[in-house]
DNA sequence: TGCATCTAAGATAGATACATCATGGATACA
DNA sequence: TGTATCCATGATGTATCTATCTTAGATGCA
């Protein structure tokens, strides 16, 4: 059984993530603590390393708030995923052999996903996918970083958009592509065709404002 | 006068970042507690916000160790220096007028700091030019990655390497030539420059193995 | 001597009690 | 009626207390 903190910690988060508590609505350590059924104390560390991940905002003797995502944001994060993951296709190049399979049952992940039409699959595999391609880069730091920009991406992908079928069906077709690339492609065709699919990605988080 | 929370936080974070605490080394809530002057529950929050930053790491009904810095992490902490630093130089060149001034005094604090010997103060203006830099490139969330990096960065400098005078008048020339270059260069530049710079960070790191 | 087990000390995890502070509404006065 | 002040309410910040868990060391047995 997971600890109450961690419970509390899951709690919020997912009812952020989710859509279900809107950016810019306020909430107590108490109220979160009589939904869980645990004690204010594990509450606030839970929401203490939210705010640290930039989840939600805490006024001192005031209350939590959950950070609304601005339009700016949107772009911020699509902008520093394009950093840290152009970044890691070039230097995690030499490694491609070691994580083709990898990739490739993800892909598979996400064609079975998007067949059953459950969007959270489909969504949890796209992200799988990219991370496996950062941390093959084989920096920790870096790695880390991107994990978290992703997760604020979850955020803004409720703002911004639905997953529709055909968004499923191009990025099938894109992560395919890449994947083709990484096994038998040149390094610059595989930079650039990450480089293509990172721009749709700010092309669609443009259209927020 | 700062909350009981904070005080807990400085207090650990300064004996990690100032090298009285060396990598490695365990402590428990209690010891901190008694230190700081303040109960454990503050020290908590101390420690979970650190741990969150990668600064300890604890282990549950354990204790809280404090993480050692890796020949393998040095590398890292200088590369995702580079990756951020090296984007936001292209980034932040069309805004480059609006921070030369801030730029200028800080190299000016640092030529004063060298003279007074005052390493954390150079430190600190070296740390403080290139976050002015990083920001003006527009991007919240890399921004407070950078910070978090640059933060990390202090402990492995400890563990590194001291800063030698001769070191600190490469990095006030290294810093001025950067000025001069924002001032009445080229991008194409610029851009070298900040590489070259990042360069030298980079060979230093890999001394340490 | 070597190993398994038991026990006691000490640490964290969590609950609860209390102090402090911010805020909104009621009240008194001009 | 409008405004300033006061107070009640409710939230957070902190301290303290209890339960649980980990582990080092003592103890007993082979």
């Amino acid at each position: 059984m997971p600890s109450a903190s961690e419970r509390a910690y899951a709690h919020v988060k997912r009812g952020i993530l989710d859509g279900t508590h809107a950016g810019g609505q306020f909430f107590t350590e108490g109220e979160v603590a009589e939904a869980v059924g645990v004690s204010r104390t594990p509450v606030r560390e839970a929401l203490l390393r939210l705010e640290v991940e930039g989840l939600v905002r805490l006024y001192p003797k005031k209350g939590a708030m959950i950070v609304p995502v601005s339009a700016q944001e949107a772009q911020d994060v699509v902008e520093a995923r394009a950093v840290i993951e152009e970044w890691a296709a070039s230097r995690m190049w030499p490694h491609r052999k070691e994580i083709l399979d990898d990739l490739g049952g993800l892909l598979a992940v996400m064609r079975t996903a998007r067949k059953a039409g459950t969007v959270e699959d489909f969504v949890a595999a796209d992200r799988t996918f990219h991370e496996r391609i950062v941390s093959a880069a084989g920096n920790a730091i870096l790695t880390r970083q991107y994990c978290s920009v992703r997760e604020r991406q979850l955020c803004v992908s409720h703002v911004v958009m639905r997953v529709s079928d055909a968004r499923m069906d191009r990025a099938i077709a894109s992560h395919r592509h890449l994947i083709e690339l990484l096994a038998a492609g040149t390094k610059a065709d595989f930079l650039a065709a990450t480089h293509d699919h990172l721009k749709l990605a700010h092309e669609q988080a443009g259209s927020l404002r």
